[in-house]
DNA sequence: CGTAGGTTTGACTGATCTCAAGTTTGGTGG
DNA sequence: CCACCAAACTTGAGATCAGTCAAACCTACG
């Protein structure tokens, strides 16, 4: 299935390289998993709640989020994802899915079996380390978002959401922090920030105009960093250099 | 130090134990680490952001909370804890802390030097894989604060904070749901939900007069359990089954 | 070109916050 | 046992941030 060009096992090693120092039998273990790629449309359900998954997906190119919902329909994200993510890899040792995992763009995923990487993990040591190490900064973030949606305006919410996504691509290899893509629409920044998509679109004016960001088309600018950092109040300590 | 009537291993295998199947080896091993207890007051900090501690601190008794601030001073308490919670796990692989832990009454804390503990995590895959799955629960709690803070109103906040803490605490052995102790000031309710002490206040009070709950000093009744989950959208697959 | 999804704007509403003043509670020392 | 104090709780009035509803405008794409 997998061509050269799109090695599933590059971007994982990019990103668990991050985490902890393998070695190269580390590093061909974990190329010889039994990956299986494939490409999957924007808006397309990789896991579901209520789920009982027996494979954990890796995040290719492209980019996907989790998120939940209330019984009254409130939608909110939890967490965004991008290349040389493990999009699922609470999976190893929970059974049920306690989320949803969408695709935001067009996205080539690989999967894995569970066994194999559960066996892999604590065969050798460091690559679990890694992947344990991986669920921890997940869970770190978790907890800035709560205080990110619990404690700060709606601006300064924004403004951190799009510093972490901004640094988060720098880390995983998609480009430099300044000027990016931004696959989401203004909705999903409100359904990650706990806001409406029309709040959104007034506080993110509100960026523009102080001159903080430059929007055109499906493209942010990050003009003034220092200012931006102000605004988001943020402090990429919780990234644990995973970022 | 230790007594015998505050063995640190009871309320941990008692966790560990709902985590994942523990061989007599497995208890063996855990008993023999190397913990040592002591009473800290209400109000004492276990970890500041900031710290790289080298040991992981169990509660024993009591309860404590994590919490982040955001520059502005704001305060959000991201989780809640109680007999048998290891506050602090994530240190094992992960060197500065991004939050802090506080004690929110008196407690007694069993600590363990993070070295024999990730040995232990290694030699014995069962524990491993019961304490990995540990800081995987304490993430999907995460998730769920995340939609809480993010998508629901403040007395739907309020009475799934109630809920869970009813649950919880009735799984690692403090008692009935119903009806129970409630350690927290409506300060620290606030801090937990992303709302003002006044607020929860008058929260709370709509909850008495419809009837739901009784308050009487710190303690709490739950009269309509039906209701009260019913307000609080609460559906408690998120914390799987670790409560 | 027609259509659907996304963005933008305006007017109005409302949930929650702020500020400020009491009141109650629990603990401490005399 | 009482007097006192600090912390927690309660109440009210007014302010505000963000939500709601509704319409118009863009833009990508079939």
């Amino acid at each position: 299935m997998s061509t050269n060009d799109d090695d599933p096992s590059r971007p994982l090693l990019r990103k668990l390289s991050r985490l902890n120092s393998l070695g190269s039998a580390d590093e061909a273990a974990l190329r010889a998993l039994p990956f299986s790629t494939s490409s999957v449309k924007a808006g397309q359900f990789l896991v579901r709640e209520g789920d009982t998954p027996d494979t954990c997906s890796l995040l290719l190119t492209g980019y996907a989020c989790r998120h939940k919902e209330t019984s009254a329909g409130g939608r909110q994200i939890v967490s965004f994802h991008m290349s040389g993510d493990t999009v699922d890899l609470q999976h190893l040792f929970i059974r049920t899915a306690d989320h949803n995992v969408e695709t935001i763009t067009e996205a080539r995923i690989a999967t894995v079996p569970i066994k194999p990487l559960r066996d892999l993990a604590q065969k050798r040591p460091n690559i679990g380390e890694a992947l344990w190490r991986d669920t921890l900064v997940d869970a770190s973030i978790f907890r800035e978002w709560v205080l990110n949606v619990g404690r700060r305006s709606a601006k300064s919410r924004i403004a951190h959401m799009l510093c972490e996504f901004a640094l988060r691509r720098e880390a995983a290899g998609l480009g430099p922090p300044e000027r990016f893509d931004f696959p989401m629409t203004q909705s999903q920044i409100g359904d990650a920030t706990g806001l409406t998509s029309v709040h959104v679109n007034r506080m993110l004016q509100e960026l523009g105009d102080e001159g903080v960001i430059a929007r055109s088309k499906r493209e942010v600018e990050i003009i003034d960093w220092r200012r931006m950092r102000q605004i988001a109040d943020f402090d990429q300590a919780y990234l644990h250099a995973a970022a």
